[in-house]
DNA sequence: GTTGCGTCCTGGACGC
DNA sequence: TGCGTCCAGGACGCAA
């Protein structure tokens, strides 16, 4: 499930593959999630950027191809002739005959194209928080965020809306470095600016491990990524605490799994 | 504007 | 072996 340490990964690796390249033809799935991968036929391709959890694609006419890979959404480089599996949503085809595939099982992810900043079809993308992993994040930025809402601290991690990128699995990994108890609605200061760097090195740490690999994610050479080895807290209910030794709780909170340590991260 | 919940989607795990 | 049920979860729409 791509998070910002797997899109980012997939971004620098497609930044130097596609740059400068015009797109000739494209296909693509008729749902409404991936049909206006279309629109960027002709376009010519200025690099790969990202925003969170969205790859933004600079078109040289003055558009954006904007790319979610949802949850089980993959990009690659695909040889000429190369049709992929049925999975496969939208294609590409390059200036040079590669295409540039997207795959996608579940049909979470989206593809739009609009003019450049104009992300009105995209509220998430339109009202995303600030990026983790720029410098003006900390503390403060993030404690200015969470205070505007009383739901819960995991909750608001993955509105999107205090810190761009965190989804579910960096969420717990974040919380339990922090000693944030998930369920939480008031976060002191103190506690968010243990919070604020604790995201920055989780996804910091993602990044270098070449993002989580638990079923689906694949880079765009298509291997799998490192940090699934690397996890404290996320999918370890009832293993023992890496802290303390008591044995990891986990349970759905607001409508997804969660796991925590009773005692690093109390109420 | 905020909050909580349902929906989309499909492969895999699991129980019978 | 085959079938039915449940689960995973990011974004978004809707009702309160």
């Amino acid at each position: 499930m791509p998070e910002l340490p797997e899109v980012e990964t997939i971004r620098r690796q497609l930044d130097p593959l596609l740059g400068g390249r015009t797109i000739v033809s494209v296909e693509s799935h008729p749902a409404a999630n991936f049909v206006s991968a279309t629109d960027a036929q002709g376009a010519r391709i200025d690099g790969v950027g990202r925003r969170g959890k969205y790859l933004i694609v600079p078109l040289e006419d003055g558009r954006e191809l904007i790319i979610h890979l949802g949850m089980t959404g993959s990009l690659r480089i695909a040889p000429p002739g190369d049709r992929g599996d049925r999975y496969v949503r939208s294609r590409w085809e390059l200036e040079g005959g590669d295409v540039l595939e997207f795959r996608d099982v579940r049909r979470f992810g989206r593809i739009a194209v609009v003019d450049a900043g104009d992300y009105r079809s995209l509220p998430t993308l339109a009202r995303l928080g600030p990026e983790p992993l720029s410098p003006g994040f900390d503390g403060d930025v993030l404690w200015a965020g969470l205070k505007r809402s009383n739901r819960r601290v995991k909750t608001q991690l993955l509105s999107q809306r205090p810190v761009a990128g965190v989804g579910n699995i960096y969420a717990d990994e974040a919380l339990f470095r922090a000693g944030v108890n998930p369920a939480l609605r008031r976060v002191t200061r103190a506690q968010a600016g243990r919070l604020a760097p604790a995201i920055t090195a989780v996804l910091s740490e993602g990044i270098e491990h070449g993002g989580t690999t638990l079923r689906d994610y694949r880079t765009v050479s298509g291997e799998q990524g490192g940090h699934q080895f690397h996890l404290l807290c996320y999918g370890r209910a009832g293993e023992p605490c890496v802290n303390c030794g008591e044995e990891l709780s986990g349970r759905v909170l607001d409508g997804r799994s969660t796991t925590w340590c009773r005692s690093c991260q109390p109420r």
